[in-house]
DNA sequence: CGTGCTGTTGATCCCGTTCAATGAGTGTGG
DNA sequence: CCACACTCATTGAACGGGATCAACAGCACG
């Protein structure tokens, strides 16, 4: 924002799409986090693409409607949680697309690298990044989870931090 | 939310769609907060005719990352402004969209009215009702926007309104 | 070693919440 | 017509969560 205000819209995680078909500009900016592999078209051939193969246009709308999703599911995020469930929405978000990308051991301990420094998540989470830190040293503590530097997250118990995030209703474990 | 806390994710105004092809169900609920004239397809009739049409899956396309841009800049609003500029943001909103259906008196005052309770806007801008109260009394105190009940609103100058919604640089009036 | 960056922790302050009382508008029934 | 109930809105007082200001620790790098 204008007066220094930084905010985050959005994390992009491998496999995502960034661009927006029709457009020469994009709203924001997008800023590597972490090393990055990108495929990238020219616009010219991608939208030729999207015009003479519809079943990519209504994949990217399939695409663009579960970012939709993602992003008003945030917003309840931003605008009802309290720091710590914010921190522990954060947390399980990135397990979950971890756990995704290699599947297989869904269950038991979850194990994965923070792509984001405290700023960053604070950025996101609308927060300041001393309440971040205060927060993961909160949940730490409480046991939810462990940290091993300031990046390497493990979390004993799935069900503990979707408590944590506010998620309630158990995790919904398939039996 | 589980736990009785509620939250608004968008805000349907005419000319506006709902829906989500592809899927059975709605993440979300929709509430009238207004009488409505809803214009309905059949699923599956309109499925076919998006696979049949594809200028017509381009413009959902286009739709839905208007609707994206929407929410993440909605995002911005919630995690990092105050409640008055939230709620100067909110109003500016229904401003700019109003002039845009009733085309053509560009500037001078502008008029119209709230389609939301005070709880509703609170709910939408994850604050509460008496927080909304009291920044729409300061407002008006302020000279920013007048009040003729408690829904009806006129903002004699949207610059400044803007202003106070923290979206600076003089809200860009045409010469 | 010093410098810079990221993260942690402490102390204090303030904005928005919470709890509570009151007002204003509307519909209902005597 | 007025009393009553109910909903929506305004306003006040007190509290607290997260922001702010500030000090310091860990680590990489020259």
């Amino acid at each position: 924002m204008e007066d220094g205000r930084r905010g985050m819209v959005g994390l992009l995680l491998p496999s995502d799409f960034v661009g927006r078909p029709g457009r020469r500009a994009a709203a924001y900016d997008v800023a590597a986090a972490s090393d990055v592999v990108m495929c990238c078209f020219r616009r010219g051939a991608f939208e030729q693409l999207i015009a003479e193969t519809p079943s990519i246009c209504k994949r990217l709308l399939e695409m663009t409607l579960d970012e939709l999703d993602a992003a008003r599911e945030w917003m309840l995020v931003l605008g009802r949680k309290t720091a710590r469930e914010k921190i522990a929405s954060f947390l399980a978000t990135i397990a979950r697309r971890d756990a995704t990308l290699r599947k297989g051991d869904a269950v038991g301990e979850i194990v994965f690298d923070l792509p984001l420094t405290r700023e960053a998540m604070a950025d996101y989470l609308g927060l300041t990044l001393e309440t971040v830190s205060r927060q993961m040293s909160a949940l730490k503590r409480d046991g939810v989870i462990r940290l091993y530097g300031t990046r390497h997250v493990t979390v004993p118990d799935l069900g503990r931090l979707l408590e944590a995030a506010g998620d309630d209703s158990d995790g919904g474990l398939p039996g």
